[in-house]
DNA sequence: ACCTGAACACCGTTCAAGT
DNA sequence: ACCTGAACACCGTTCAAGT
């Protein structure tokens, strides 16, 4: 006699770690990072969530699994890229790179702030720097140089920025009272939003385009870096 | 008749939101941000942890204030460096400001983490920011590329960076045989690893010496952010 | 008006017990 | 070898009750 349990029991595919790190990731993306809870993940998987505890040491070493696959995910990306063919061309692939990086990224919005928490490097990351670094030299960065470089670029190197200003200026619906007590409380950034306003929502390059601001962010950085660079030799 | 719990009634001050705030930040500054628990910060104030609902809203409310705080501290430095005399001076006076910035968050090496989770900014911040866009004002950018340069600067403008690598390279004690792995594996970490090792310690600049990458990172966005103000004009 | 104690709905994690 | 259920030690938060 076979009961509903069994069944259940059947028709799933054994767990494995991969399997929890894939769920996790899934979970991530539909309900939020918030919601990748042991308790939550084990009935995603149909099972209990101390069962999760045969392929994951505990819930740091699931977040670190996670980050390992969307890595992995940046290094197959950033393999399609075409290497630099000298030192001319050092910017471009770095750009493409990162861009690159950029793009998983904004498939998984959640990942920077897991990311940010992890206490150590794994090799897939280690080697997404590796290549990185691989770059400045094709590019004749010295060590010494290229070292500051990856300082200076930051989380910008793997794809995204801290975002201080959540964007509330997605919808530039401010009352003009609003507005006055903005430009009476702070001068500047009232008169900014006078001048935004007016000249309206296909200014320019767009107000707070995300992407945008991260190529120009990038760009100004890659530059300053390319004239570090002349500078040096 | 007086019972001990009436003394400590007696002994302590009365509670309010102000007291609250500056015990978190205590608290956070001597035993890490995980501690601030509503429960730890109650018995740190001679208190039930449902006590501290009457001066915040709740948890959230809680470290709005604790960021307020940091930014009233960062403001109040801030008031102290000069103001930009001219086109020529902005620079200076953007790096003044930043590294004000950054010194309070020397001080309280938790904030950044918290900072980050903020949702939404609070007047204090929004002054700060006020205060930058009126340097790039005086230093001649429109308001267009201010904003650009703000977004550039990302969280490097209140004076912290996110770095990705814990500091694993404070002690350099790597085994030769470590170090051979590494370098099979990332040609050129490894070698990186190699050269600086050679150099030893009180080479140039200093290995991962958080405030030189500070500086470094942000001298080349300002150098880059001032070309691009010429070029504009 | 402010503080308390018990309770609720969550966490991550352990451990002995099942198959 | 893998999964389960109960339990533990924490969270933030509510609510009725005290003063």
């Amino acid at each position: 006699m076979t009961t509903t349990a069994d069944q259940t029991a059947q028709r799933r595919k054994p767990l494995s770690r991969n399997r929890v790190l894939i769920a996790a990731v899934h979970l991530a993306d539909s309900d939020g990072i918030e919601a990748v809870t042991m308790r939550r993940l084990g009935t995603e998987l149909g099972v209990e969530a101390m069962s999760l505890y045969n392929h994951v040491a505990n819930k740091n070493d699931l977040l670190d699994g996670v980050v390992d696959l969307i890595v992995d995910d940046i290094n197959t990306r950033v393999a399609l890229a075409s290497p630099p063919t000298g030192s001319d061309d050092w910017k471009r692939a770095m750009r493409d790179r990162i861009l690159a990086a950029r793009s998983v990224m904004l498939d998984h919005k959640w990942a920077p702030s897991v990311i940010e928490t992890r206490a150590s490097l794994s090799p897939a990351i280690i080697g997404y720097f590796d290549g990185l670094l691989g770059v400045f030299r094709t590019g004749g960065f010295s060590y010494d140089l290229a070292h500051h470089a990856l300082h200076a670029l930051g989380s910008r190197a793997i794809g995204f920025t801290q975002e201080l200003f959540e964007e509330s200026g997605s919808d530039d619906t401010m009352t003009s009272e609003q507005l006055k007590q903005m430009v009476t409380s702070f001068p500047n950034i009232g008169e900014m939003l006078e001048v935004v306003s007016h000249d309206g929502p296909d200014d320019t390059v767009g107000w707070c385009d995300d992407q945008t601001e991260f190529i120009f962010g990038l760009d100004l950085l890659l530059d300053g870096l390319d004239r570090a660079r002349l500078a040096e030799s």
